[in-house]
DNA sequence: CCTTCAATGTGCACAATTTCACAAACCGGC
DNA sequence: GCCGGTTTGTGAAATTGTGCACATTGAAGG
């Protein structure tokens, strides 16, 4: 498809989406998978993973089906998830140290470069091998030091603007928001909220209208 | 606006998004938020406040804007997050122990009746006061007696299927999914995903493309 | 080499959602 | 009770996203 056409956002949220089946497919030893058997598996309609996909090149072979393990490897190439970008967490209370053991950052190239907190018990102690809790007043200092890419924030909300301030002022150009609490942000920087809370709001509408209209 | 008008799920994506602002303009003693202002805070247009709210009721009033507190109790009716809704949780790793001890739930009324692992070394403590974790065996048996509303799904994604299914076989019809697998549910039931590691790919591909075009 | 079958890539029509723009409604002051 | 300044609620326009349907391409078999 030609370039310059913009891309949906909800085109890169499906594609990142299709990431996770193809790898349960590339280790069941499957090698080959139609955009069919890919959408059902995605829970999409099959048009859409061949629009999605069209977006960015032509990956498939008509008649046959798109190759597994390409296809995988051109979706982590287009996602940017096949390069190292490092991240520094923030707030290292239940949600954080979940997070910082989480296995999806090492499947990807990422890395934790650094972790803060302000509580004094916390500091000094090892969240993973190597990565050593700072107070959270360097953030700044060690962030630019770092050359942070990625910051993760899991404050409780009254003080996430203030920790994205401090990671934006360390140039840090993207941030992933777990706190329930709308950042401000400069124009060239990129703010991802994780909330479930709406998720849950969610279903408590769905159960809500049941039975109803 | 007239009744029987479809709405968008973004809109009730947004109107969950509304509240949090409008619990922090409560504690700060603000008594009305126009449309403008409320839009400021949750990084969204005006108009879009307004149509959103439209869709359920004509709650402003012009030339003036909302009252906070009423609109909070109507913005939380229309959600249902003024019922008490009965939880289920399975998995109590460090997701799910950061999940149970959130205030998230108990901010709306939802209670946690039953709590779930198959570690045979976490069967028997205790989650939260009166919650304690049970054999995962019991999902059924025990979610059906508590009569369940909402399942919460924190176990690796190679158990999430199964958990699902013994989730829905005993009559609970939502299901906040922790896990990055896409789960198949009857069609009387509703899931939803909270992946984070979508907005983390949304993130690499924003700073993959930054520099480029 | 020709035919058959399968599955991609995409133009187009339509569906859904957002944004605009303005009439209607309300407040407070005079 | 009227007027100026505000802000809502909402049709209609603009934009954005989705799904269909099919021409196109490749593989395999005779």
């Amino acid at each position: 498809m030609a370039r310059e056409t913009r891309i949906p956002n909800a085109t890169i949220e499906r594609i990142a989406l299709y990431v996770k089946p193809l790898e349960r497919l590339l280790e069941e030893g499957t090698e080959v998978v139609s955009s069919r058997k890919l959408a059902l598996l995605c829970r999409v309609r099959s048009a859409q993973v061949r629009k999605d996909l069209s977006y960015f090149g032509e990956f498939g072979v008509r008649g046959v089906g798109y190759d597994v393990r390409d296809l995988l490897r051109e979706i982590r190439r287009i996602l940017g998830t096949d390069q190292e970008w490092r991240l520094a967490i923030v707030g290292l209370g239940n949600m954080g140290q979940a997070l910082a053991q989480n296995p999806a950052f090492a499947k990807r190239c990422h890395r934790f470069v650094a972790a803060f907190d302000s509580d004094p018990d916390k500091i000094g102690t090892t969240v993973l091998p190597g990565l050593i809790i700072q107070p959270a007043s360097e953030i700044v200092q060690v962030c630019r030091a770092e050359g942070v890419h990625i910051g993760l924030i899991a404050v409780p909300s009254s003080q996430a603007q203030g920790v994205a301030d401090r990671l934006f002022e360390a140039g840090v150009k993207a941030i992933l928001n777990f706190s329930p609490f709308q950042v401000r942000r400069p124009d060239c920087c990129h703010v991802e909220n994780v909330d479930f809370t709406v998720s849950l709001d969610n279903l408590a509408y769905f159960l809500g209208r049941k039975g109803k209209g």
